[in-house]
DNA sequence: CCTTTTATCGAACGTATTTTCCGAATATTA
DNA sequence: TAATATTCGGAAAATACGTTCGATAAAAGG
């Protein structure tokens, strides 16, 4: 809607903000802005500037230096539709969304562990996969959680297995994903006692070597 | 080397940092920083950030608000170590590497796709996982590739396989990863005229979503 | 025990930066 | 053609912000 309405100086001026963004890692002051599209008067580009906010393009922070936002953050990847190795689908041309690698899973307290070994393959997790942890005490039944065997002294060593509460057992199982492997089985006290959820995968990422 | 030599308060100094220009997309002011820090004096925060320059940890552009840039860009994950479901692992404590998840694969013009069906999935690649695309005209054998199918008009259909080039039979062979599933057989010749490699999956995300 | 380094405050100073006001030329619209 | 929005300049006013200086301690090192 009201972005379209932008002026060519206008959208010149956008543009500039998203690159002096992108390399300077801060937006630009007004004088920064007037240098590059000569302009001026300060006034002049803190004019265009509020027909951007107007416009709904950036936000500003009254009175703050360099205080410019852009509403669309527009990192990340875009995505540009789907696609079937079976049935060949259209490619859009246009973006459909951004996919935001990572970058909302960062808020937290989240981190990285890298997968070794085939122990979760029949859920897609292959050698060599970086698995996204939340951490979180609690989870639900068959999450894929990093388990950790609380030991004397130092941190204990942890697992990679999909979790499973058995009410009717009082058990709590830890299954691999893979039909060679046993499942560890353990009586709900010393599942009290001696282990604790450390958190649960949310992403898997998996960076494609040249062969 | 240097960058241990910070103190307590020159840590959480630059933590305050690091948080900051992640929630406002731009380095704080001294006086920002002071405030943060409960240090009442800008002239205090100014010796710190000079003593993180010191340090190498920061680097400053003087005379310009907000003139604070960190020298590594610490975004992403951290990765904390590895993890195999069999025999479980230590987790470090402190992180081995960031996870640039995606970062390393903005620059270019990559993009990404939304996979659908399960016929990629004896590599493990899913229903609803995203594959992202690094566009270029040639690959290797065994490469996993969105080919084009060129047609009259408009864009032409693309689909997701592995790349096989027979030179022994003057073929190519698009092979998806799916033993029910059959391969596409191109005579070489059609290929050059009808076919184009549009790019190479480099990586894979997938988001696991709550059951 | 003395010296050096590090940490702290407060205040003053000068520059950087945004904001506001006035005026004018040009285009767009009614 | 009159009214209105847009685009420009210049300059003053008001903050925001970085920098510098003097003084005071605590901690560290010898």
């Amino acid at each position: 809607m009201s972005s379209d309405q932008a002026t060519d100086i206008q959208k010149r001026m956008y543009n500039f903000i998203v690159s002096y963004m992108k390399t300077e890692k801060m937006p630009p002051t007004n004088r920064e802005i007037g240098r590059e599209l000569q302009i001026a008067s300060t006034g002049h580009v803190d004019y265009h500037l509020t027909m951007l906010e107007k416009k709904g393009l950036i936000s500003r922070q009254p009175k703050k230096s360099r205080g410019i936002k852009l509403i669309e953050t527009i990192t990340g990847i875009p995505v540009m539709g789907s696609i079937a190795a079976g049935q060949p689908l259209e490619i859009s041309n246009d973006p459909e969304e951004m996919l935001d690698v990572g970058r909302e899973l960062e808020p937290d307290n989240t981190y990285a562990l890298i997968v070794k070994g085939r122990s979760m393959i029949e859920d897609h997790i292959c050698d060599g996969d970086y698995v996204v942890i939340k951490p979180q005490d609690t989870c639900n039944n068959g999450d894929i959680v990093v388990a950790v065997r609380l030991q004397e002294g130092m941190s204990g060593s942890a697992t990679l297995k999909r979790f499973f509460q058995e009410k009717d057992h009082d058990r709590v199982r830890l299954q691999p994903a893979n039909s060679e492997l046993e499942p560890i089985i353990i009586p709900k006290s010393e599942w009290d006692e001696e282990w604790k959820v450390q958190g649960k995968v949310v992403a898997i990422f998996r960076q494609c070597h040249a062969a």
